[in-house]
DNA sequence: GTCTATAAAGTGATAGAC
DNA sequence: GTCTATCACTTTATAGAC
């Protein structure tokens, strides 16, 4: 057995193509992207991004499932939680969201774009990690609707929280060429968002 | 000066290119369209293309206009009634939208594809009819505003009545891709959402 | 592993017949 | 106006040198 290196490897060959493929097609999309423009973006050449990963398709794939992951990871963890109310699941949510866009604004529109290209395709390919029925928040939420806390329709209530929570990244680009706006201006009105949310929402919730 | 024929003529050919351009592009956008794609769609040749618009590009800088004039005509005409309240232009957009993208519901991921890929280009070949600051509902919110009857910023409030009207129609493949649900259960659920939506941002503006 | 050179297929646009 | 045929160029992928 080789015993790892003493000091951090600089990232691989194959690693840095696969960071420059990441930002290219995130920004321009599968047939937007030429094989070229990750080439030139990595610094390495065209021929070796098929050494490593075989075609611009399989090398697609793979981002695509990294945005994915990106997007569902930890939200079945937060809405699993059995030792929060709905009220703190919806405030962790929106929350952990805002935090990942600002990070990554690009990703709800290229996952979107990848979605409505082909639902099934993408479905199959990313095993879409996500959110079903079985969930604690399910349970939870039937409960509190059988006390008629509440007559708001689930559906309602989910989409409102997403749309109101990563809309305006898709947007923002819209938005921030007709107002004038910075990135800077933009990320704080959607960190103020963190908390408004929530309440908006909780509004919703008690009619 | 010559007369019109009596009869309806019917559709010209360059508009049945045009119209399959449109459903090809607003599909799979510029770069995953290819010329070929839409002659096969129209039912006529390659070159009538590029007899007709002279080259890809010019068509598909038509069918970008066509489709930011369908998302913001009569947006204007609302926000700039002098004989409405705040309320009642939040009804009538909301109201106009839904029905709007009911029938286009592609149009709203196309639009933002061509802004995110490369927004002042979009703005620039558009003319980008929009809504500036010259509008009657802004000197109606201020007037609002001044008589403390709502402390909520209006860049959240729109936000969230165009995250709230708009959002559900991007993310419709998704969600109907994962609940099974038919185009029809989409729609209506949809249509709840006109009377909804107006109802639930009254709640946000009276705090 | 990384490069250059090139094959193989695709794509936008046009020439020219009808 | 509409078609077929083809040009000129791009693009993905691979072969083969180092």
């Amino acid at each position: 057995m080789k015993t790892k290196p003493e000091i951090e490897i600089p990232e691989s060959t194959e690693e840095k193509i696969k960071e420059a493929a990441r930002r290219v097609f995130t920004r321009k999309g599968f047939a937007g992207t030429r094989t070229r423009d990750i080439a030139e973006e990595s610094g390495f050449n065209l021929a070796l991004i098929n050494y490593y990963f075989r075609s611009k398709e399989k090398l697609f794939d793979i981002i695509v499932l990294e945005h994915m992951q990106t997007f569902l990871v930890s939200v079945r963890e937060i809405l699993n939680d059995q030792g929060t109310t709905l009220e703190e699941k919806i405030l962790a949510l929106v929350s952990h969201y805002i935090d990942m866009l600002i990070r990554n604004p690009d990703i709800p529109m290229f996952v979107l774009s990848v979605i409505n290209a082909d639902p099934l395709r993408v479905i199959s390919k990313s095993g879409m990690i996500a959110v079903n029925s079985d969930l604690y928040v399910v349970k939870q939420w039937n409960e509190f609707a059988a006390e008629n806390k509440s007559k708001i329709n689930p559906r309602h209530l989910i989409m409102n929280v997403l749309s109101m929570t990563i809309f305006p990244f898709v947007a923002g680009p819209l938005l921030r060429s007709r107002t004038g706006m910075t990135q800077e201006d933009f990320n704080a009105l959607m960190l103020e968002r963190k908390k408004l949310i929530p309440m908006w929402v909780k509004a919703m919730i008690n009619d």
